[in-house]
DNA sequence: GTGGTCTAGACCACC
DNA sequence: GTGGTCTAGACCACG
């Protein structure tokens, strides 16, 4: 379980933290059950404030995708797969929706959008790195 | 020239001022030697501090879409079009390929992001407003 | 005698027509007892306010460079010229040295300020246009 | 880190910040990951009010001289270093250029250009003050 | 503690 | 009238 912090690129760091839980659960990587590091641990590996730790699991708890375990931690819930998985898809469509939104406001045609779309899926490497 | 401020959207006021400027260049809707509404009046209509008016202003003088003109205001620049409609495509393009990363992240296929988007676009009237 | 007019270059307009005026006295293109036009037609010929003109005139008059003839209008004084070419020859002065404490400031070398000059001199085709 | 403001000589406030601190990145004073003083605290320290401060720091940012690290400050970006030497030799270069323009527009020759520049020079300490 | 935004009101030069 | 700058003080999210 691998989480890279960026302070810099303007999201919050709790936010990263969250977001990287919740990829790991839809792609199986953390599965239901599975103990999530202690904030103190995280925190420590990620050279960041507790707090910042603790808010990121209380956002997650919030969304049910993490629950307290009573003198053990916080594991994956059973609901989280699923959560996160319909999450990440409806995540993409309104992005999708936003950028749409944004072309119609610049006038922009459907063909010029499709193209634009096109040309870029091309480039799609299905691995999350731009190539 | 209308401009609309929600000031309860996230966007800074300042930053909705001045895409709506860029959006009306990139419309034709103002043209280069336009004069942009006094800092003053529009501020007045907005019901803002002058200030924030000032502020916006500043930002778009320093993508040199705006230049001021001494005693008299301040007026769209004669590369203010080119400048505005290269950004709106770029911008597009730009939202795009962040939603295709997002999707990789995601490991969702090539064929499933087509599938959203061309779902979306069935939806897309280009007028800018969601339908 | 022509004057070209820039509002959007940041100097104010009436230095604009006063350092115009002194290049002429200077390079003898107005002569001492050569009448400047009055504030009313120049005012109408550049299409701004009389004011401006008038301030620009008020410069020059406490720089002894024109005087008023009862009646006639204001001409150029047979100090004029001295004047104006000992002006421009210091101004070049002041500002060779502002350049060069500029240059100082950012640590270039002796050598390298010299290098920069004799590259920029080597395209000067003492015309006053940038070739 | 010394910054030294002079409200009286006609330069910004808000310049005058933000041209020292490039300056301190040119010359290694400032590197890469260092912390800028705190907009508080550089206010506290210059006894201006902190908007001050931030406009300054703001056309840094605009300029990629520095970014945010959340919650912690604003250092200077990796990138800081080479764009602020490019632009001081070009600032320079600029600055020497637009002297040679005013020289032909005066009607000096090249000779009587490059005898005021080296008598100028043999002053030049290198150390930016005027000798 | 940090920066980011906004308001309110002042003074300046210029037209 | 115009923009440009600065001060004073407030509120917000983040760590």
């Amino acid at each position: 379980m691998l989480i890279n912090i960026n302070p810099t690129n303007g999201l919050a760091v709790y936010d990263q933290i969250a977001r990287q839980i919740k990829f790991a659960v839809a792609n199986r990587v953390l599965r239901p059950g599975d103990l999530v590091p202690s904030v103190r641990e995280l925190a420590k590996n990620l050279a960041i404030n507790p707090n910042t730790v603790a808010r990121a699991y209380r956002e997650l708890q919030a969304e049910q995708i993490i629950q307290t375990v009573r003198g053990t931690g916080l594991e994956i819930t059973v609901a989280a797969p699923e959560i996160c998985r319909n999450a990440r898809q409806e995540l993409i469509r309104l992005r999708l929706r936003e950028v749409l939104e944004e072309a119609g406001r610049s006038q922009l045609s459907r063909t010029q959008v499709k193209q634009l779309f096109d040309k870029e899926l091309s480039q799609y490497d299905e691995t999350g790195n731009a190539s």
